[in-house]
DNA sequence: GTTACTTGTGTATATTAGACACAATAATAT
DNA sequence: ATATTATTGTGTCTAATATACACAAGTAAC
């Protein structure tokens, strides 16, 4: 539970309130994107002399009459453009000084969305795409946070599919292992990982070829929403590669 | 990122700062334990009006010079006496109105105990345990919580050995498997259960019997935490039943 | 029409999961 | 001491799943 220490009642104590009620909360976004058939994350240069130069998630602080779930909606709508978008609360940093300005406590939200849909390019000015795997340092603690999104998302593709937030609409296979690659750090079987995914009987045949690709086009498929949402009362069956 | 809205600073800024700065956060801790064959879980009587003869978790207010794994710990060690104990963030809670008191977020943390510890019997007399399965309902959005944090135990003990932190050091595996279908939910299989943990390599006979059972009494083991730890580098394999 | 690249497909083997039964042991009651 | 009761300890067969692996055919570019 939660006492509030019992004895001042909080509304009546102006000192016990300025002491637990101090704190700022913020969210921080980790923006997955699929591009180049390599996993980017979308980052902002710091704004603080603290950090000058370093890049940082998207973020900010939450309002006292706003949950997190609608701060990260909101930051997401805010600098990205984009809505409906698959965001999933993973974690709460708390380092005592974490923040230069005061003490911030920040739930981190990692997100998928498709890095080249069309509402993103015109805010391409400030923000920017960056390959994961290049990533050293970042402002704040902001490079743990990166890392502990990473591992979530890893493990919660093997869990749900959730990856086709990363995809255009209509995707072909190989678009699709390649992203798993990515993610995963590893190299897939191409006979095996078919199999696997159409035995899962979520992906459709949409009767539709890639264009303008510089070899023999593949099939394009979309994945199966609603027969998702059906079968996920009965345990979805990860993808076990 | 966490831009503190470009405008003020924050520091010269009373009027944004009181925006901002003006949460409190807890923590509470879903404490686990295992009892009679069933799943527990640590609850004490809510002190607020509000929710008067509610039960809730334990939980308090973090400090601002603290972070929240500190807090997660002090609170376990001020309420229950026991340190060292497996303690895992799972998720914080935020809604508006969750707290009668103003705005105070939480993060939720799961533990597991033993529940026969000696050092817990003394404080008996304000905590109790509850089967898990028998609560319906708790003060605050702790029902909530609860759920969030069994879900994640279940999820969790298919992918890491955390269970043992519930049994005595020394166990039959009668036990083990009573502990697993507490948590899970379901009936496993004696013999598949024995082979599957035996594969694992990481249960010791320590070459002892139950004592004071009334039936043929079954051999003691102990968890390999050692040989886990070397192991665990290279991903330890998780009991899929 | 040759080259480069990618698609699309199946089988055989190894590993893992799941179902299932009975004799041996200790404690207790008679 | 014997019977009763409850639990331990053990192995095999079958089904399902994962893994390794090769070649012909389609399209684009030259």
């Amino acid at each position: 539970m939660t006492p509030l220490r019992k004895k001042p009642n909080i509304n009546c104590s102006p000192v016990d309130t300025s002491h637990f009620f101090g704190f700022a909360v913020s969210v921080d976004c980790v923006i997955f994107g699929f591009d180049e058939n390599v996993l980017k994350v979308l980052l902002i240069k710091s704004d603080l002399p603290t950090f000058q130069d370093k890049w940082s998630l998207l973020g900010d602080l939450v309002e006292l009459d706003e949950d997190l779930d609608s701060a990260s909606y909101r930051v997401l709508k805010d600098r990205t453009g984009l809505e409906n978008v698959y965001l999933e609360q993973v974690h709460t940093f708390s380092s005592v000084g974490r923040h230069p300005a005061g003490r911030v406590v920040s739930t981190a939200y990692f997100s998928l969305v498709n890095a080249r849909h069309h509402q993103l390019r015109q805010l391409a000015n400030e923000l920017h795409w960056h390959p994961v795997a290049d990533i050293q340092e970042m402002a704040f603690d902001h490079m743990e946070i990166l890392n502990t999104c990473l591992a979530a998302l890893q493990k919660k593709i093997q869990e749900e599919p959730i990856i086709f937030n990363l995809l255009e609409n209509k995707f072909s296979l190989r678009e699709l292992q390649y992203l798993y690659e990515a993610i995963l750090g590893v190299k897939l079987d191409r006979r095996n990982f078919r199999k696997k995914l159409f035995t899962t009987g979520l992906l459709v045949d949409v009767d539709e070829m890639e264009e303008n690709v510089p070899h023999r086009p593949g099939k394009l498929y979309t994945f199966n929403h609603g027969r998702y949402s059906n079968m996920k009362k009965k345990t979805f069956v990860g993808i076990d590669f």
